[in-house]
DNA sequence: TGAACATGTGAATACACATTCATTTTTGGA
DNA sequence: TCCAAAAATGAATGTGTATTCACATGTTCA
């Protein structure tokens, strides 16, 4: 409890300390945090499910959601850069694929989640 | 492709239709970006780690992250309105705890993949 | 009922980030 | 070697959002 002029009493001080050790550490915590901000994007999620089958170029997915070559190629490079993505090249195109296979298995819980609830 | 006037030819035109019809609707898009969104924060990472296992109270859970409770309020505040939180009161205090089975998973499967490469 | 504590809330500030535009790099073909 | 296409890159802009601070709400207990 960082600052605060308050008065709060810590409730369960005992557990505190034990359900601290269950926290994984800042370094991890920062990773996992990475991989889900990254996901948190309409547009990226939208390249994601685009290869998630086939691989692609980066024009194709800028045409199959609406949107700019550009753009797609700067999220492509966030999505590389945690290693979402891999890219292999072809001539003048550049296609990339999911490089992980943990991520099926995220879009799948994610989306259960979206479609149980209301 | 929207609005862009370089000269951009479409490789794979026959299958971006299949593709297509592949991608989750903007609606199921929409809430699984939100899903991920909200997890994709350092912070409200550690709330969640910290009521993985047990119900704690917002003055716990500040201390037991460093933070105020304020802050934890509001952070709160928004996991509930995406379910994954879930609060009960007793007198005083307010004791959340995790709302939804898929998110022990999403854990897992994230820390795998941060765990893995590299 | 009123004082004290636990939490919620609203506004404001500061920061992070997606998109756009202009430009550059790399490749293939003439 | 020169041009055009595909993709990458950098800077700038606009938007979204986490935290902070001040205050409001709700609860317990004397």
């Amino acid at each position: 409890m960082r600052e605060f002029n308050g008065e709060y009493k810590i409730i369960h001080e005992t557990t505190l300390h034990d359900i601290g050790d269950g926290i994984p550490s800042d370094e991890n915590l920062l990773k996992i945090s990475e991989i889900f901000k990254i996901l948190g994007d309409p547009t990226r999620l939208k390249i994601m499910f685009s290869i998630l089958k086939t691989e692609l170029c980066v024009c194709d997915i800028a045409e199959l959601i609406d949107t700019t070559p550009s753009a797609v190629s700067h999220q492509l490079r966030n999505l590389k850069q945690l290693r979402l993505v891999t890219s292999r090249r072809s001539g003048k195109e550049i296609y990339y694929s999911l490089a992980d296979e943990h991520v099926e298995k995220l879009f799948e819980i994610a989306l259960e989640h979206a479609e149980d609830g209301k």
